[in-house]
DNA sequence: CTTTGTGCAAACGATTTGCAGGATG
DNA sequence: CATCCTGCAAATCGTTTGCACAAAG
């Protein structure tokens, strides 16, 4: 456990929301793991000694902490949502053969030239989607 | 029309493609409309003089259309697929406010520097995604 | 005619919702 | 003790599937 309880209570109290078992469960759970895990990843998780958190709740939490701003939803495959408590501005690979995850660190494509976009539109974020094989897949 | 009926039909031939109304339909409706539009755009689109396609027909269409490179699914945002008869690499930009989608063209960003990838993964394609606020929204 | 495509309705899987009871601050 | 959260089950929404009929080559 890279985090401290304490600090993610504390974290939970900044944003102004209850710190329930189950809440704490799914944050814990996300800040803890480097890929980025579907609620079904994450339930399973969470209930694998006992049973503490139901799906709908997995669910709520999530989208509590996304509106907050802790958790980022990631849409790499269809049909599936993965969650990232990882709020820094990353990149993504995305391995096509085994479907694995990976955050590409944001200093690896440095400053991309937005200026040749077309005018009228305000940038408010980017990033770089890199598809290809992993080490196990190539 | 800016794509003849004529050549669409060659297309879709020389994928060893049957060509029905229903197909032809799905194929030129993507290939005739600059955004990326979901299945429900399309079928109300086909239907809307007189029913043409089913959804079910709509889904196996595309389908199919993916199978031999003719179209791509964009998946941008939770819980939908757009379809994109694009087959060009191409970036896009998407307005958080509206949620629609436009093409960027590829030679906006110029070559990325993919070097500092971690090594051992194989690159086979990549792309930026812009998100920011359209023209109508900002 | 053989093969492939279409349409309908039922099946499916991920996510959402209504609501009663329970926990938090 | 007022408010917010949880859990269950039913509802919803996009997508897929099974199968009989129709159309394409």
């Amino acid at each position: 456990m890279q985090y401290k309880a304490n600090e993610i209570i504390k974290t939970l109290k900044s944003k102004g929301l209850r710190v329930t078992p189950q809440r704490f469960g799914v944050y814990a759970n996300l800040l803890n793991r480097k890929d980025h895990p579907t609620v079904e990843q994450i339930l399973k998780d969470l209930n694998q000694e006992a049973p503490t958190s139901s799906q709908a709740t997995v669910y709520a939490a999530l989208q509590t902490l996304r509106e907050v701003g802790l958790v980022r939803e990631v849409l790499l495959e269809e049909g599936i949502s993965r969650y990232d408590a990882n709020i820094a501005p990353h990149h993504h690979f995305r391995c096509s053969c085994c479907g694995a995850i990976e955050d590409i660190d944001w200093s690896a494509f440095p400053g991309i030239d937005l200026s040749k976009l077309r005018v009228g539109l305000k940038v408010e974020r980017y990033e770089v989607t890199v598809q290809g094989l992993c080490d196990r897949c190539s």
